[in-house]
DNA sequence: GTGTTTTTTAATGCATACATAAATAAATGC
DNA sequence: GCATTTATTTATGTATGCATTAAAAAACAC
């Protein structure tokens, strides 16, 4: 049998790391499940080694857990984590939201912002939450990018991370987030007019209803871990 | 040779994360040097798989990086770095003295946040800076611990971790920290009668200051990394 | 001496082997 | 049958070997 010599830019511990995420995102490894080693080496097609790795980053990242002889196990994420997480984002993107205005940008350089918001209005509009969430994500990204603190970027893609798995499964029960997109032209405003006070508390408010919101879905809907 | 035949409580990877922890703490592996993993594994008699995963734990942790052929870097801990961690503690830590007195707990659990107060009391009564350094620790991770969100918990225990080394090395050139605990006192008492605002706004104000003192120290002796 | 190519060295990334100990199944006693 | 002990299985934790390849050293050209 012939090997296929792709050229290999990642080594196989990163790639491990990739495809277990997606693997993961995509539910493909359920919230909850047990795997083993050997089994998710094999997967892969490679050794133990570079998936135990993997998994060692994984488990660092919050988004499971290695227990012995059990396997690996896909942390599922409840409601009472779902509310850990929201406070620590609400905290962080809100200092990056005061930091950011603090800095001064340009209108060029809030961009990326700005094509954000425009996109959730498009995808509002086109009733796409696919779409908006998306776009949604994308503003936070880079809201947090422009607070210019490695650290909160680091922190608050790991917490989103965890919740992403969630956004899926509430996306579609949740209401059209309207009144989400009035909040982030007043938190851009506030950040190009270099106004730290008004963004950071405008950001606050926006993430505590969304945090009221989703912690109240879940709880209506009973859904205690996803 | 005869082996002693300890019990073995631990794997030898959660033994090498100890230890490594414990000579990075203690300068033995000096904050920018560079140490290869067969040395390491030499060094703590073990192999290098355990090593390897222990490095990888710290790495994700942001006490080291690891450079193919360069071996296992400590991270040193720039003044920018530090500014960083202290903006990220500051949000945290005022989110849990917030949340700590919304859930309103007794004196008796809040016996150990006091304890910690009145030991900052004696310790610096008696100039004693270590003790200081230690019982200030402790106030904060408490406060931490009754906020009651366990990633908070263990994004602050992370920073401070980074943070370790440099308080070491500027515990000396610092003034005696006599107003702060004033600070620590009002906290506790609106945790106490819980008052939320109170205990956020206060905490916070004093987070800033420290930051404030800690980085203009560091620029003024010009500790560009530490 | 300086810049370029070739050779050598050696640190890592990974596969593999195996001892250990947990979990399960089987065997035994009553 | 049920409890208890013993045997068996098997996933992990760790050591080890090796191919790869970056970096260092050497050889070479000029």
């Amino acid at each position: 049998m012939v090997e296929l010599k792709e050229k290999k830019t990642h080594s196989n511990a990163q790639r491990a790391v990739q495809e277990l995420r997606a693997l993961i995102f995509s539910g493909e490894l359920a919230a909850g499940s047990d795997h083993l080693e050997t089994e998710l080496a094999e997967r892969l097609g490679m050794s133990r080694t570079p998936v135990r790795e993997a998994a060692l980053l994984l488990e660092s990242q919050g988004l499971l857990e290695m227990r012995p002889r059990k396997g690996v196990r896909i942390l599922p994420v409840s409601s009472d984590d779902m509310r850990e997480i929201y406070d620590v984002l609400t905290e962080l993107e809100s200092l990056a939201a005061e930091r950011a205005a603090a800095i001064g940008y340009t209108r060029d350089e809030l961009a990326r912002l700005n094509a954000a918001i425009g996109d959730m209005d498009a995808a509002i509009a086109a009733e796409n939450l696919e779409g908006w969430a998306e776009a949604d994500d994308r503003f936070h990204a880079e809201l947090v990018r422009l607070g210019g603190n490695s650290r909160v970027e680091m922190i608050v893609a790991m917490m989103s991370d965890q919740v992403r798995r969630a956004k899926a499964s509430t996306l579609f029960i949740r209401p059209l987030p309207v009144q989400s997109n009035e909040d982030h032209r007043a938190v851009y405003q506030a950040i190009f007019k270099g106004d730290p006070e008004t963004a950071r508390r405008i950001h606050r408010a926006h993430r505590q209803q969304a945090r009221e919101i989703l912690t109240g879905l879940l709880e209506k809907h009973r859904l205690k871990s996803l």
